[in-house]
DNA sequence: ACCTTATTTCGACGATTGTCGTAATTGGCT
DNA sequence: AGCCAATTACGACAATCGTCGAAATAAGGT
């Protein structure tokens, strides 16, 4: 497994079209700073903020090489979070339970790129439409309430939580924000998709979170395919 | 299925201790001389020669990109046989056929450094040592031979047929060597598992194919794990 | 406002890549 | 043996990478 993900990052480091922002978003997947990279892969700070800023657009093999492995430490050390985050996700998928598709973007999106490639609309912490979302999770939210533990919601999380948490088949808009409002961990954006208003207090929990709300009424098979196209 | 082939390509060759042998590796996987290869991604065939014998050691990420777009366009203008095998070869892990065990080598070997990795005793065709194998299937030969017609066999060989056919449970020699006999592809090397000699018949196949087989006694389950563990 | 840490910018320079073109070598076929 | 296609070797050179170090900027906390 650890091989697995390996391999992923380093190609998508390889085939982006903008190495530096993927490796960007992998090394904060990975929680790490500029600074304790730097440390595990024996380079100063500023060599890993130029390669990430673009200043270098085509990094060699040993650079991807010496970066995967610095993470894949990293996270050996902390007792393989992420990894096991990444073996979760692919879990989830194939059972059937609520979880109803979960993908990591190539390219990070903004909260607002992400409202507008699903027609959506932002109903709640428009000035943090800025916020970075590496990836997505849709989950159907009549078999969420009916199946999910509070330690469940973590599964939702895959790789990382500054991702969309998105939920088909809602009613009112409260729900999902009133099962967000109490996991411990938050998602980068919360997406609900069958309503194009919430009530009071959905919207005051909304506020409350500082997490953006976005609405949408797209067909739900379109919405996949959308979403499955978003970050290239 | 596309995307996820050429991620994993560019992965293993980002990630590889020898980028350029892995590159070969993909290139003859796919089926491409360097002159053909070179025509997809607009090069001189001697640079492509350059990138495979190591001239230039950890290539960049626009050159990794554009040979994986490369053998991939390739792929796609001949119906996309390689991608079809490699989703072969994923679905025939999962369900309870014959197959036990199908993976890629990383770095490719000789027919006679992985003879010496699960301890065999090649038996055929010895002057066929240094043939490349870039990975194994792993098949229980009875019940191959009670399950699989001739078209099933050709899903034994996943990306390539230039690998290892391992059957073990064998008896006599003869039964996996007569349906090799009548396949239409033959792989690179075959491995009987089970006996320590074959019988006259069996031998004389070998040497009419021309295709170096190794007998092992090994306890399958050590055996499976030198698979795994070889081509790093 | 101040302090500390993180990040970014950028000059500089040695190392390496990417590529061409030419020629030599290898391998397969007749 | 000869021919042809594929592969390899290699000189050459422009472009880019990899990295350091110093300084500037940004962000978070008090």
């Amino acid at each position: 497994m650890v091989d697995e993900l390996s391999t992923r990052i380093a190609g998508e480091i390889s085939l982006s079209e903008n190495p530096s922002k993927t490796m960007k978003k992998w090394r904060e997947i990975f929680g790490l700073s500029q600074t304790e990279l730097a440390r595990y892969i024996h380079i100063t700070p500023s060599v890993v903020s130029d390669y990430e800023s673009g200043r270098r657009k085509a990094p060699g093999a040993n650079t991807i090489k010496r970066f995967v492995a610095g993470i894949m430490k990293a996270d050996a050390e902390r007792g393989y979070p992420v990894v096991k985050s990444y073996r979760t996700m692919l879990t989830s998928l194939d059972d059937d339970g609520p979880v109803v598709d979960m993908q990591d973007f190539k390219m990070p999106l903004s909260a607002a790129e992400l409202c507008h490639a699903i027609e959506g609309d932002m109903v709640a912490n428009r000035d943090k439409g800025s916020t970075a979302v590496y990836g997505y999770t849709v989950v159907d939210s009549i078999k969420a309430i009916l199946e999910l533990s509070s330690d469940d919601f973590l599964n939702l999380y895959g790789t990382t939580s500054q991702r969309a948490l998105i939920f088909t088949k809602v009613s009112y808009g409260r729900s999902p924000l009133i099962a967000v409002r109490v996991s411990r961990i938050k998602p980068g954006v919360v997406v609900m998709h069958g309503i194009d208003k919430i009530d009071d207090l959905g919207m005051r929990i909304a506020e409350r979170e500082r997490i953006p709300v976005i609405l949408t009424v797209m067909e739900q098979k379109r919405l996949l395919e959308r979403l499955r196209g978003c970050g290239r």
